[in-house]
DNA sequence: TAGCAATCATTGATATGTTAAGGACAACAT
DNA sequence: ATGTTGTCCTTAACATATCAATGATTGCTA
């Protein structure tokens, strides 16, 4: 039995990335007025969120491979975004810490991006909404289980 | 009043991305051994599908914005996967058109990439795939009248 | 304790995403 | 026919995604 490939105008990684494009808009306005980039940004949002984590940790809550990681937090450092220590009992480790000017940036653009947030939610109801977060959850490979 | 941001972890957009890592890991498997990037395999996908089309219909279909598909199409004509033709009436425009080398790879391709993307649709269900693409195109910009 | 494998992180190379600027051509008004 | 404006596409510049290779430590083991 023959399989036959969906339409594009059906498939999923091609609805994915306009879903994206579309979410991604208004936020990388706001950003552009904050010198950050998207990636930076969410970055901020978990550090914010969870406190000091190692490169490994933060890696994986801002959904960032290793390499890309490395280069971003280099450049926040330089901006004093963000701190890095090695971590003492291991020196392979390395500690990241949000730091005075990036919980300046959070603080002063939390409003304006849970607002875009909320006309997302607006915009599909929430009960879709809530919905939508789920089916994605399931497409995403560390939730498989 | 105050809006709170969304914890990370119910975040539309961290969400969308690990939905497509999720999606793309078994096409990019499938497509290594092709020597196609995702996005070269998306242009002979909408190629194959719609027929020769010139650059700014196929920029729109593939979801690829034009210095992307610039280089990309470059990149296709020098392997022979496609061919590029200037428009006579306005030699402004490009029509782009899969060429013979292209289409095997399409043909050679399609029942794997459908059996990939049968399997998502069977994790989800039918009834979820379904909804979940018209969650998706409810964020696509260009859908939204 | 010297050697080796595993882990954490960085660097390199290539392709793409994104914005801004530029180049070629076309359509239109004067 | 000329200049202006708009359209189609390309180039440039920078940041990120991805994979591969390498460096730096650690932990284990003979």
């Amino acid at each position: 039995m023959k399989n036959e490939l969906p339409s594009t105008s059906r498939s999923l990684p091609i609805a994915l990335i306009r879903a994206r494009e579309g979410v991604m808009a208004p936020i990388r306005d706001m950003l552009s007025a904050t010198g950050l980039t998207e990636q930076q940004w969410r970055v901020l949002r978990v550090l914010a969120e969870f406190g000091p984590l190692d490169s490994s940790t933060l890696a994986d809550r801002a959904s960032l491979l290793f390499p890309s990681l490395t280069r971003i937090v280099s450049a926040m450092a330089k901006r004093n975004l963000i701190t890095q220590t090695r971590d003492s009992t291991d020196r392979r480790r390395q500690i990241i810490e949000i730091a005075e000017a990036g919980q300046t940036l959070i603080d002063e653009y939390a409003d304006e991006a849970a607002q875009i947030a909320g006309s997302f939610r607006a915009r599909l109801g929430d009960e879709n909404y809530e919905q939508l977060l789920d089916l994605l959850a399931m497409l995403d490979p560390a939730q498989r289980d």
